[in-house]
DNA sequence: ATGAGTGCAAAGTGTTTGCAACTAT
DNA sequence: ATAGTTGCAAACACTTTGCACTCAT
């Protein structure tokens, strides 16, 4: 009772992020099971952050039937392969995306506490900081690891 | 069964953050319960930022016996009212302090991935960043409500 | 064939809430 | 007197884990 409906219909183009995603993965010796592509697959289809909850929410719409703990460890593993990165935000909860090494995700996430949009800030900004805290406080920032707070405009003017 | 040893041994010497607590507390209209008394108490009594957690063992220490959910309200109203300040950390927990302002907590805090060691940083070395988020984006930066997250000195060598 | 990975249920954090009893004002 | 607070237990959101079973290799 678990048949894998893989429609790789892979486009004609070029490689896909789940593609190079996947081949990554079997190039670690890594085993491809199917939460590990329906999670790949999920987060190649989007820029967003996701939660491990919408991923899975997401993957049942995709018609992939997987338990909220496999794509905990899904991501976990992928986190550890450095094909996905995660940034928690301020209330706990953590959101995922892939490493899309044609463009680095080199961004910085600021959340309003207000209405919990994420905003993306240039990594570049913060790197004073960055640099700032290594040299006097021996600290090595990893800024894209935790979600800056604040308030968005919108939840500033009312 | 409720006996409440409120031994004030005041200083002579000068006003306790602790004292000026509980009087902003009264000044506001608000009742001056036990819990919120020995929240404060343990809070005035160190610098370091507690979990709601350690905040209630050592409220019990100090022979205060009060319920953890308390302790959450407790704080969530010391909170509206600016007595005090918390911080998200990545992990998802949060941690709180006193509004002391004499030496106003004007700092950022950036927490170790590895050890989990809190640093302190500068406010100012935030307020380039601060500014531009709020030019460019729109977005007001409340640089002392997340933490930063990187790796301390030890851990990166490790 | 076999060990890595899965589903499930159960436990583990950290935090919030409904409600009856209590108490600061 | 009475509205605001408390203690408790139960629920919550998010994440992890033990274990028997499955499946990618």
């Amino acid at each position: 009772m678990a048949p894998t409906p893989t429609h790789e219909s892979t486009p004609i183009t070029a490689v896909t992020a789940e593609d190079q995603a996947l081949a990554e993965l079997r190039r670690l010796g890594q085993r491809v099971t199917a939460p590990r592509r329906a999670v790949i697959a999920v987060l190649a289809a989007t820029d967003e952050h996701l939660s491990a909850a919408q991923v899975a929410e997401r993957a049942q719409a995709l018609g992939a039937d997987l338990h909220l703990a496999s794509v905990y460890r899904a991501l976990e593993t992928l986190i550890r392969l450095r094909l996905v990165v995660h940034t928690h935000l301020a209330g706990g909860s953590t959101t995922y995306h892939l490493t899309t090494d044609s463009s680095p995700h080199r961004h910085v996430h600021a959340q309003c506490v207000g209405c919990g949009a994420v905003v993306d800030v240039p990594e570049e900004w913060l790197s004073a900081v960055s640099r700032r805290m290594a040299r006097e406080l021996d600290f090595e920032l990893a800024p894209h690891h935790a979600a800056l707070s604040g308030r968005c405009a919108r939840c500033t003017a009312r």
